[in-house]
DNA sequence: CGCCAGGGCCTCA
DNA sequence: TGAGGCCATGGC
């Protein structure tokens, strides 16, 4: 059994290496993942919350078209994601899904930027600036905490689909809702933005790999601390 | 070719 | 306050 999430977090890691999220699309031109970037630029950190609003739901590899699309059309600029009609902008985001929604919500997020610009965002305290941004139409919980960890780097714990059912598995019982779940990581574990990237990173890498909607339990590295794994008739 | 993606909002009991 | 419907495309 697992004592604990730092125990899990260790083994994730050594189990699936570094990932170094973000992952900030190149646009053309290749960046290793693992690259250390000193900070991101506001086009960077704008693209991370444009990305958090349209991977909702949805694969990565359908936002990446997305984002490239907006890339072409210069569009990864809330002044110009402020004026463009949101039609217009729901047929260049269509590969992301739920793209009619999604063009509304990242037209607010747009002018919400222009009234709250990055740097004046920055420097609000964590709980605060979560509120504002929970406040915003189309930013819940987790793309809150995703804007919060991976774009201004402040020390939430994202959890999501993958996260919940990971713990529910390895402790045998039900799915945790979102704010208690959180509360486990936020008091468990020191406030490290460092550490909270890699491990809700490491979690979605895990999930990808093994602990899928049907889990391949086979050659899973968590096997052994399992519950759902050592189950009887286990997989 | 079904299944399912790094959710959130709205409605209704 | 919790469950259920709705939104949608594309990769595997």
């Amino acid at each position: 059994m697992l004592h604990n999430l730092e125990t899990l977090f260790d083994n994730l890691r050594s189990t699936y290496g570094p990932q170094g999220w973000w992952p900030v699309t190149d646009h053309g031109e290749h960046i290793p993942t693992y690259r250390k970037r000193e900070k991101f630029s506001r086009a960077q950190q704008f693209e991370i919350l444009v990305g958090a609003i349209l991977t909702q739901s949805t694969a990565w590899k359908n936002v990446e078209h997305a984002l490239n699309a907006l890339h072409d059309h210069q569009l990864l600029d809330p002044v110009r994601i402020a004026k463009i009609p949101t039609a217009t902008l729901a047929s260049i985001i269509r590969s992301a899904g739920y793209h009619n929604q999604k063009a509304v919500k990242l037209k607010q997020f747009a002018k919400f930027l222009l009234a709250h610009p990055l740097p004046k965002l920055e420097r609000m305290p964590i709980e605060e600036l979560r509120a504002l941004l929970l406040a915003q139409h189309g930013i819940g919980p987790e793309t809150a905490d995703s804007m919060l960890l991976y774009a201004f780097a402040k020390p939430t714990f994202v959890i999501d689909a993958y996260t919940r059912r990971i713990i529910a598995r390895l402790e045998g019982r039900p799915e945790e809702r979102y704010e208690a779940l959180r509360q486990r990581f936020m008091t468990t574990l020191r406030p490290d933005a460092g550490v909270f990237n890699e491990y809700h990173a490491l979690f979605v890498a895990h999930a990808k790999q093994h602990c899928r909607v049907r889990p391949l339990c086979e050659d899973c590295p968590l096997r052994s601390d399992c519950a759902y794994g050592r189950a009887p008739k286990g997989r």
